[in-house]
Order: structure tokens, then sequence, then C-alpha cells
DNA sequence: GCCAACGTTGGC
DNA sequence: GCCAACGTTGGC
């Protein structure tokens, strides 16, 4: 090894994601309440590899209320539990049940997702839409997936608008 | 409730 | 492997 460099293992850097969640459906309230809940039910593959793949325990999540008025990142969240198969894709009985998903060759997965904060005002899409730096948001660009990543650079910008600052 | 956007399915 | 039809998401 004389003469040369190993890579170094760089230490981890948190990622920060968004999801979607309709508001009457399952909302930062009913987080709230919940402490941890799991995130089934996303059927969509560009999510679910993220999901499956690149979600981390501690990574950072802005909660969006989709179906909302207003539509708009309502508080945070944290990954409490990385990637596994979805279960309620094999009960016949759930609404999100897929027959082309099975146990042992599951095609759909989720994390956990723990509560952290709720906003005192939702920042709303349409202040998203204007804010200079948050032109760049996926969220803008790719309007049906519903989780998504978001830059360190956004997730500071939205969090201090969350909390009114 | 409408409808545009767009991801997925399935025929060829 | 293309692409039209279909179904769903999600803002308004």
């Amino acid at each position: 090894m004389r003469g040369r460099s190993r890579i170094q293992e760089l230490p981890m850097s948190r990622a920060n994601w968004l999801v979607k969640s309709e508001e009457e459906v399952y909302s930062i309230r009913h987080l709230e309440r919940d402490g941890i809940t799991s995130w089934e039910g996303v059927r969509n593959f560009e999510a679910r590899n993220l999901m499956r793949d690149e979600m981390k325990v501690g990574d950072e999540v802005l909660f969006y209320h989709s179906n909302a008025k207003p539509a708009g990142v309502a508080g945070l969240a944290r990954i409490s539990r990385e990637g596994y198969p979805d279960s309620f894709a094999f009960d016949a009985e759930s609404p999100y049940f897929d027959p082309k998903s099975d146990p042992t060759q599951p095609r759909w997965f989720m994390v956990d997702l723990q509560f952290v904060e709720a906003f005192p005002e939702v920042v709303s899409l349409e202040r998203i839409k204007s804010h200079p730096g948050l032109t760049g948001m996926v969220l803008l660009r790719r309007s049906r997936l519903s989780v998504q990543p978001v830059s360190e650079r956004e997730f500071t910008i939205i969090r201090e608008l969350g909390r009114g600052s």
C-alpha cells in the first residue's frame, strides 16, 4: 500500500426527501398522533426504488399535503426504519393489494416515518412556486411523483418558511 | 367535479 | 420495442 492512498469512507451525509399524502387520508396530525407510521401503498417504481434503496434512518422528510386547501408542506418527519417489503400488497383485503407481489419476491417496499414537527402554517404550493430558491424542486417538475428527493438548500428554505421565520 | 399530466399496460 | 389506450394523481 505504500505510495497509494486508499479511498476513505466518507461520513454519510444525511439526505432529504418529500413525501405526499392526501390530507384527509393521512395528515401530519395523524402522524403526530401515531408517532411512527409505515408508509405503505406507494405503487410507483421510481418512488419504490427510493424507499427500497436510498432512504436511510435519520434522513429528514418534508410532509406534503395533496388534495388540500392549500396544498403544501405541513411539517417534518424522519425516516425511522429503512426499506422493507410492503406487506399490504400481499393482503387481498387491502386496497393496496397487488397480486403481482408476493413475500418471496416483493414488488413493493415501504419505510417507517417518525413525526418531527407540524408547521404553524402550511408552506403552500403557491409559495413554493414563487420562491426563487425553490424553482428547481422536483415537486414542481414531476407532479405525480409521491416520494422524491429534496436538496439540502430546498429543505432548509422550506423548514424556515414553515417555522415562520 | 373537471381535466391536464403522466406512469403503466398491453396489443401488435 | 413502440405507442395508443387507460387509469390515477393532484391542482384548481
